[in-house]
DNA sequence: TAGCTACTTATCATATATGATAAGTCTAAT
DNA sequence: ATTAGACTTATCATATATGATAAGTAGCTA
């Protein structure tokens, strides 16, 4: 099983998500959206048809490839059924 | 004084940002990063050397122009001595 | 085995973000 | 009135994100 698989399954769970952050100590945007995904129950050809784009495209974004866009990041969320919040601490 | 103005001068007094805040029903992510920048107490000249770009690139993200990469938030929170956080709520 | 679902990777064309430059606005001074 | 500082807007070239397609991988089930 590929790590990917691993952290798609774990993550439905939230016991182990807790221990997964717990233990990251450097944390991924690209996991941050997968587990978006999956708190929505969608599969990523899913989120593609409700973000109108390929699940490709989706595949992209959580394999941590990419740089994207505040548009393209919204929408994920917004398809997933999230509102994201953005905030700031000071820079230790 | 135009709006943007006013809105420098005000989010310098956490009381008057607080009440605009309060009033603000729509959050402007470009508010955000102007607010984020006056809390660094940094121009957008400053902040444009910082992040190795033209304070007219600063200018446009904080105008609402633009729609910033997540690289480029990142850049611009960190310059401006702060570390992002993204989290996410049930859409209501 | 074969077939299915979910996902990843590679490639390419096109849309768009970014960096740079120039010109204009506004405010506060001198 | 004019000079300077901070900011906005417009434009353009270039870098890069996005959408699309095709091919490959991995796990599952009959």
């Amino acid at each position: 099983m590929s790590l990917s698989k691993l952290k798609q399954k774990a993550f439905t769970n939230e016991e182990v998500k807790v221990e997964y952050d717990k233990l990251e100590n450097e944390f991924s945007f690209a996991n941050f959206l997968l587990e978006m995904r999956n708190k929505a129950g969608l599969t990523q050809a899913d989120l593609a048809k409700l973000m109108n784009t390929s699940f490709t495209s989706i595949s992209r974004l959580e394999s941590g490839k990419g740089n994207p866009s505040l548009k393209t990041i919204n929408n994920f969320a917004h398809a997933c059924g999230f509102q994201l919040n953005f905030n700031y601490s000071r820079l230790s």
